[in-house]
DNA sequence: TCAGTAAGATACTGCTAGTAGCTTACGAAG
DNA sequence: CTTCGTAAGCTACTAGCAGTATCTTACTGA
């Protein structure tokens, strides 16, 4: 690209992962190819490996770089109901998402090695999980819940329920009735019992 | 491979699916080539081409001759509880045996084909509901259980829970406190809520 | 006996991950 | 201002695999 002054450091390293973000969105993780990397961002394909030992690491690095950092947080609608449903419903965007599809091809192309695979799942998996605490917290304050209901199973049976959802349908998005089922008839059932 | 008689047609492709599961066994789907299952079939790649279209189509096939004809009945413990555990402790046994491992690495790879995605799921997800659904029925001729909790939703809820320790976890198979945390924290308060 | 069909063998294209080695710009130390 | 080590840039390469093409040869059924 015969850049005007030869970048180095972090800024080469940022540029790479840039282009390598940008790749993702537009042709996934699949299809992503270290060449297409190397020449949007500009440079050569050993400059990336010296950084990052494979596309995989790669993708995973890129990948954080696409979370979005301002983290909401947990509603507050005056229900249950309403709070788990826009939890939900909120998870449901996110996994519908070109960040939920490449979250998803990661997934299923790392199952084969253990180091890289927990490092994605605890960046997902727990990522909601106080949120849901939370929700719990306050509609036991308000007497909604049983203290019973508050194990983390429990808490994230709704997004696990989900995840299962998506696995089973590939990248489609979930319907929203699916969701209301999933509250209505499981997770309400479970945290209001008596 | 110098056969003595040429083999033609349906002894041809039985021999075919036969080194494909093998093949899938040995080294599973990630691994899989089509020279490899070729040169163990005896024969070479433009004759399985002939008969599947690609890669997946032929794997998606020898994964059907994979599983087991036999179907096993519902179990019958006398207790919901022992019922589910058995069922769930053989749905862990299936998806943590090649077979599953191999289904999980087919559905990972799929899911760019909705057609090929959804025969494999059907396959797969419906394959147990009946059971769940017959054990939920005795455990209401016993009276241990309301009419309530019959919903597909409900009766599924356990194996779709694994189903995402699987997801999450990848290939390594799921600790036995995690059935007993799910049939007990989830499925028997949903099952048995008055 | 004689076609038509399909198996078998081989070679090929095209794509991509990952590697190697050389050249050249930068930048820090003196 | 000079020198020298490091890393960027460039180019070319290997190796492996999906899928295709072509030609020869054996079987089969009429």
């Amino acid at each position: 690209m015969t850049q005007v002054t030869r970048r180095r450091g972090a800024a080469l390293e940022a540029a790479i992962l840039r282009a390598a973000v940008e790749e993702l969105q537009e042709i996934g993780y699949r299809d992503l190819t270290m060449d297409g990397v190397a020449a949007r961002a500009g440079t050569a394909k050993n400059v990336i490996y010296r950084r990052w030992p494979s596309r995989a690491a790669l993708c995973i690095a890129a990948y954080r770089e696409m979370l979005p950092t301002g983290a909401d947080g947990a509603p507050d609608t005056g229900s249950l109901r309403g709070d788990a449903l826009a939890l939900l419903t909120r998870a449901n965007d996110r996994m519908s998402s070109p960040v939920g599809r490449i979250l998803r091809e990661l997934l299923g192309d790392i199952h084969s090695d253990p180091e890289r695979l927990r490092e994605l799942r605890d960046q997902v998996a727990h990522a909601g999980v106080s949120h849901w605490l939370t929700v719990l917290a306050r509609a036991a304050a308000r007497g909604e819940v049983g203290p019973a209901a508050l194990t983390p199973r429990v808490a994230t049976v709704a997004v696990d329920l989900l995840r299962n959802e998506y696995a089973l349908n590939g990248a489609t998005s979930v319907a929203p009735e699916v969701l209301t089922e999933i509250v209505d008839q499981v997770f309400l059932p479970l945290a209001t019992r008596s």
